[in-house]
DNA sequence: CACTCCCGCCAATTA
DNA sequence: TAATTGGCGGGAGTG
């Protein structure tokens, strides 16, 4: 007590003419109570109270008497350098009084009691929301660290996030003004509408018309060295003026704040998981993935997040994935702001055109955020801040119907495919199965069980995570799993083997999804839609099914280059993973395969009916939604430019197959199309962080469902693909749909590794590609005609995978089992997904075994044709039997 | 053990 | 040069 009332006697100050070491200071806080007993201070003087301890009963007491404390503080300060051992302390503190320590437990500042949120209320507390204009309410840190008995460093975090929301602005050294929350729908508007732009365009682009695509295609390729001058978005807030300065606000608490908050404004579920947040997050700042930043990353966001929580503007909740529960995020503040355009875009210089390359461009770096492009955005974002001259410079088009519809779009994708993994989830998986077996879901597709799959994203991925590594790695290697159904080379053949299907198979769309971008996603949709579609079998279900196909995306990744030197190493890590996942189902094997790469030339081939039409139907997905029809014509392209891989990535995902069914028999028409399964990619997040996931849709459902149940986890047709890897490579996921496989395990698997190959081999499968590089080709639109080389490359290069299918939802096929899928993915390195080329090349090969696929895009291409190469690359699926996932 | 996230070192910036 | 900011990550508290 003794302490504290010295503390408070003393002035505050201290902290800053003292040398004293702040930690010290924190020490002092103790004020909450005032009360606390004399005893305590003996200690002080004997050193008895370990820092700590005193610390902590400051903290909790806090509050209230700030004043006190910078007596305290000095008080404290002496005591502090004098520490002690804690252990003495702590005895001491026993000898000393008993009621003391009770006290001092009581108050003690358990961590919660020390939490940045609570410390954020308490800040907040001394300031209204909604001060008169009038008034201006200036901060001065030091007083109110002081204060609030805590160190300053933390009313750093604590302002600085304020401040990305403009609730506060710093007006000089140690000084910020409160503004309160009179601004705070303006910000959130603008950081929707940036969100959107960023976050958002990639959706957008998706967008399906074809044209729209088709469009960015072209624009995309003239854009996109503009795109890569021009930030899209700069979070950057008032100080942008420094530009220079960026090197350490790029990386600022206040833009992590800003991208977060928009994560949530752009997410139609409003709620965003955390490891998705730092993945994307990650890719807009870095190169490299490595899981320590991914931690440190995720330590940040739950800094900001206390703030925000202490804001009412989210509050936490679980997600439940395949692995498990993950922490997210869930918004609860304002939702709409009006128009989302703003001003931000208008003023872009950049017409529309522009913009929308940016938008690709965007998607991709947008995404990754990294300082340029956000620049501009941000500063438009700003608005207000200095920067907006500058910020002016990206382009607005805000609006343009398309856009919207693109974003409307995309969300309805989202949601879709949230809503499968929801699904898959909640459902048992059986019910999936039991569905799946009534449906008779031919069609690869369908597969999902609609109603009941809630699992399946998420379990499936896991475990089939592990399996695709091993399988990757080596393709040769892994035949090890499981099931092989395939052995690599033997993926051609196996393709053929497929066959039954095939003709739907072929041109599996696959999705890609950036990274991270496609997580937010999920996160956002869930399960809205999903619940309700559902179940019922038949249409239902398959409308499920569709929808879960309509989820996934593929990823893509950013950049290309950088990741490529990750390749090898996160391969390895995985593989332990992978082992941990595939263990359980042993029986499933889960038949990762991994294409190498697809071929292109299925693609090429499909491309033109096929791979478009993958693109639609996600398209048609959301049409399903709303209207089915128009959705179909989008499809095609879902090949984008590389530039965008990201959104490619995003755009592809359009495809997905219809989920009605009779949409998805349209696209059925062309033999290929009708598969898409779609496929989601999931990045790998902390501990799995080489990996990536691929999940087809469709697949998806019946595989998740499987893993729990009867089936072998494995039949779920995720392939996983180090990121690393993938980064450089196209991943080329077949999902096959194998007919009918029953849950059975092996079959299923081999059925899948069945599709999978085929889809390398077979033209008319489309084998997915992904890839992961970013491939230069710019588009692909579509149209595969179009372009010669997009054909092919669109597989390959483009990450953009992008399928989906709706189909897949279908349950009723049969099995959904069946799918196989396969995944790929890639990476892209944050950064620079500028150079698809550069990146691929290295990660492939090493990844990869084959030869052509990690090598040269242009082998690629050149392959197209050859489905062969790729569908031997492809085909090296790893079998696992792991057990399942579970 | 995983999730949280406090704490504070120390570098980048700023005054 | 000193002070202010703030990135960052070790590691502890919680469940």
């Amino acid at each position: 007590e003794n302490i504290f009332d010295r503390s408070r006697m003393a002035p505050k100050t201290p902290i800053k003419n003292e040398p004293i070491d702040l930690s010290k200071q924190k020490a002092c806080t103790p004020e909450r109570n005032p009360i606390t007993p004399v005893k305590i201070i003996d200690k002080p003087q004997s050193d008895p109270w370990t820092p700590t301890a005193n610390l902590k009963m400051l903290v909790s007491a806090a509050s209230p008497d700030m004043r006190d404390r910078e007596k305290k503080k000095e008080l404290f300060r002496p005591i502090e350098n004098s520490e002690q051992s804690d252990t003495p302390d702590s005895l001491q503190y026993d000898i000393v009084d008993d009621s003391t320590v009770e006290e001092f437990e009581k108050q003690r500042p358990s961590r919660k009691q020390k939490s940045l949120g609570l410390l954020c209320q308490k800040f907040l507390a001394r300031y209204p929301n909604y001060p008169l204009s009038t008034e201006k309410t200036t901060i001065s840190l030091d007083e109110v660290a002081s204060i609030l008995g805590v160190e300053r460093r933390r009313i750093y975090d604590i302002v600085n996030v304020l401040e990305s929301l403009h609730l506060v602005s710093r007006v000089a050294k140690n000084q910020y003004c409160w503004h309160g929350r009179h601004n705070l729908s303006q910000t959130l508007k603008k950081l929707q509408e940036a969100g959107e732009l960023q976050y958002g365009e990639l959706m957008t682009f998706q967008h399906k018309e074809q044209d729209f695509e088709y469009k960015f295609g072209e624009r995309k390729k003239e854009a996109v060295p503009d795109s890569q001058d021009r930030p899209l978005l700069d979070f950057s807030e008032p100080d942008c003026t420094s530009a220079s300065a960026n090197s350490r606000k790029d990386k600022s608490l206040r833009i992590m704040s800003q991208k977060f908050v928009m994560l949530f404004l752009v997410s139609k579920t409003k709620i965003v998981t955390l490891d998705i947040a730092a993945k994307i997050l990650i890719e807009e700042t870095q190169d490299t993935v490595d899981h320590s930043k991914f931690k440190t990353k995720v330590r940040r966001l739950y800094d900001i997040a206390n703030v925000l929580t202490s804001l009412d503007l989210i509050k936490k909740v679980h997600v439940t994935e395949e692995r498990g529960r993950k922490p997210a995020f869930k918004w609860i503040g304002p939702v709409e702001f009006s128009g989302k355009t703003g001003e931000l875009r208008g003023h872009s210089p950049t017409p529309d055109p522009l913009s929308e390359t940016q938008r690709e461009a965007c998607a991709r770096y947008q995404i990754c955020a990294t300082g340029k492009q956000r620049l501009t955005r941000h500063a438009s974002f700003n608005g207000a801040e200095p920067c907006e001259g500058t910020r002016r410079k990206v382009s607005s088009e805000p609006n343009s119907p398309r856009q919207e519809r693109q974003v409307q779009f995309w969300t309805k994708c989202f949601l879709l495919f949230i809503t499968v993994f929801f699904r898959n989830k909640a459902c048992g998986t059986e019910t999936i199965l039991n569905s799946a077996k009534n449906s008779n879901i031919t069609s690869p597709y369908s597969l999902l069980p609609v109603p009941g799959d809630s699992e399946f994203c998420v379990n499936p991925l896991p475990q089939a995570v592990f399996p695709v590594v091993q399988a990757e790695v080596p393709s040769l290697s892994l035949p090890i799993g499981i099931n092989n159904h395939t052995p690599p080379p033997s993926t051609p053949a196996a393709s053929k083997t497929e066959d039954g299907k095939p003709a739907l198979v072929p041109n599996q769309p696959f999705l890609c999804f950036p990274s991270s971008s496609l997580f937010m996603l999920c996160g956002g949709l869930q399960e809205s839609n999903l619940s309700e579609t559902l179940p019922t079998a038949g249409d239902k279900g398959n409308r499920s099914a569709e929808a879960q196909a309509a989820v996934p995306p593929a990823l893509c990744q950013k950049r290309s280059s950088h990741k490529c030197t990750l390749p090898s190493s996160p391969v390895d890590d995985e593989e332990p993973a992978a082992k941990k996942l595939n263990m359980e189902q042993s029986d499933l094997p889960l038949s990762l395969v991994v294409p190498k790469k697809s071929f292109e030339s299925p693609k090429a081939e499909s491309t033109p009916g096929s791979g478009c039409p993958s693109a639609v139907h996600l398209e048609t997905y959301h049409l399903d939604l709303t209207s089915p029809a128009a959705s179909e014509a989008g499809n095609k392209e879902y090949t984008k430019p590389l530039d965008c891989q990201e959104q490619e990535k995003r755009s592809q995902n359009k495809d997905p197959d219809e989920p009605p069914p009779g949409n998805e028999h349209t696209p059925e028409e062309n033999a290929n199309q009708p598969f898409q399964p779609q496929y989601l990619y999931v990045q790998p997040t902390a501990g799995l962080s080489n990996f990536n996931f691929l999940f087809s849709a469709n697949q998806a459902p019946g595989a998740i469902g499987l893993a729990s149940n009867q089936l072998p986890s494995l039949s779920v047709p995720c392939v996983m693909v180090p990121s690393a890897a993938l980064a450089s490579f196209p991943l080329v996921c077949s999902p096959s749909f194998t007919s009918p496989l029953s849950p059975v395990p092996d079959g299923s698997f081999s059925a899948a590794a069945s599709m999978n190959f085929s889809m390398s081999s077979l033209a008319s499968t489309t084998p997915v590609f992904i890839s992961t590089t970013a491939v230069v080709t710019p588009k692909v639109s579509p149209a595969p005609s179009v372009e010669p080389q997009q054909p092919a490359h669109p597989a390959l290069h483009l990450s953009p995978v992008l399928t989906r299918s709706c189909s897949a939802v279908k349950l009723d096929s049969p099995v959904c089992v069946g799918h196989p899928v396969t995944l790929l993915k890639l990476q892209q390195p944050s950064s620079a997904p500028l150079t698809p080329k550069s990146i691929r090349p290295a990660h492939h090969e090493a990844f990869f075994k084959t030869p052509g696929s990690l090598g040269d895009p242009v082998a690629w291409k050149k392959n197209e044709g050859n489905q062969t190469r790729s569908a031997s690359s492809v085909q090296r699926r790893l079998e696992i039997s792991g057990t399942s996932a579970d």
